[in-house]
DNA sequence: AAAAAATCTTAACAATTCCTTAACATTAGG
DNA sequence: CCTAATGTTAAGGAATTGTTAAGATTTTTT
């Protein structure tokens, strides 16, 4: 499973010189030649990083990256930066504004190619965290996957989240208010909502694992 | 009631970076930019958190950590470490000095907040009473269970909550006046409803455990 | 961009569990 | 032994959750 690298930079030059070697390195690329472009695409694609030049005219990097930070979606997506020097604005605008790193140019393929995987062999070690394995079942939210016994079963994306909330926790009663502040933090909702999604969850995993305990919650236990 | 964080990072920077975020999400900020003044500020205000960065000159974030363990009126304050990378050193001699948690530089704000929510969360749910022990019966308010000799037993709401509120006070006489202020809030009751709950626990506790005091109330005893 | 598919939410109704009560039985304590 | 307090039981009603299908909404595919 090749990582997708989105590159946004107002050079032509660079942006080629970028796919070329990200692209013999074994990442799937995509290119944007401006900030709007850029931020179309990564809410498109989801890319796992964006490689960001601070200096383009109109939308900056520093913007695109603001605006990248204030999508739910992106969350894990990751940011780094091409700077013209190492000057303190780029460093500490980028920084505040979410960076997770940041080059100078000019660009060295071996330096720009080793600081891309250091960073996304960060992004997946942090993540490995995320996976939660209760009595037969587990959960792995970086993968977005259940395996009941070694089965695989493909839940949506509020089932996904309403069931691994409740396994972070085993055998806490999550009540309904925790759980619509947690998995429904966007939206209001009935409260039959809750349930229509509990009973597909329970139709995919079996009825045992997802109790009712009656005027106070949920919980998830063996 | 708003939690208190102290902030000990030599980088003025950084300082109003973490400062700005966590204010904006509802915490008291405390900064120092050294070690000793830290310690300082610790000791005077007793903050639930400090976020404290490895490196600074001096005193650095691991000394700062093991002198603040050696305070015991600051046993309850947590420690979150700021490490440049993800080094074994930083991580280590973090955790044995006795960190709670750490994060790498560079800081995303998201991440950062909800950490320390995590955190934060963490501490509270282990200070709160929810949980007792008598004489082989334990009563779990989180996962809303009971456990008599290790079996495990449901209750009703109604039940758990009456049955909880005798066990607060183990061999306590609880008056019915006392009982339904506690357990009956909302309603106005009749005086056989006690009663009925009062056996229908007794069904799944047995029989010996709930003692009647005729003219007074009920007690939770061995 | 349109169409198709998947997902999410809601509303109505069904099913279940829980709570309360009333009526009557039993017991403890004077 | 008498009486007030508590125990017991079953039944109705109340509250909560389960279920289903249909209409929105979002995502994916064409």
């Amino acid at each position: 499973m090749s990582q997708k690298i989105l590159l946004v930079d107002d050079e032509e030059d660079i942006l080629e010189f970028l796919s070329y070697n990200l692209i013999k390195d074994g990442f799937e690329i995509l290119t944007a030649n401006n900030g709007a472009k850029g931020l179309a695409l990564a809410k498109k694609h989801k890319p796992d990083l964006v490689i960001l030049d601070v200096m383009m005219p109109e939308m900056d990097g520093v913007d695109v990256c603001q605006r990248l930070r204030e999508l739910p979606e992106l969350d894990e997506t990751l940011v780094l930066f091409l700077s013209a020097r190492a000057e303190d604005y780029s460093q500490l605008a980028g920084f505040s504004a979410g960076a997770d790193d940041y080059i100078t140019k000019p660009i060295k393929p071996k330096l720009l190619i080793s600081r891309v995987n250091a960073i996304l062999r960060r992004k997946s070690r942090d993540k490995a965290v995320n996976k939660i394995e209760v009595g037969g079942i587990e959960i792995d939210q970086e993968k977005h996957t259940i395996s009941c016994n070694g089965e695989f079963i493909s839940l949506a994306r509020k089932e996904f989240k309403l069931l691994f909330y409740l396994m972070t926790i085993p055998a806490k009663v999550f009540t309904r208010k925790e759980i619509i502040n947690e998995v429904w933090k966007d939206a209001i909702v009935g409260d039959r909502t809750i349930d229509v999604h509990i009973r597909k969850i329970r139709e995919k995993i079996g009825d045992n694992h997802i109790k009712t305990v009656k005027g106070v919650g949920y919980k998830f236990d063996i």
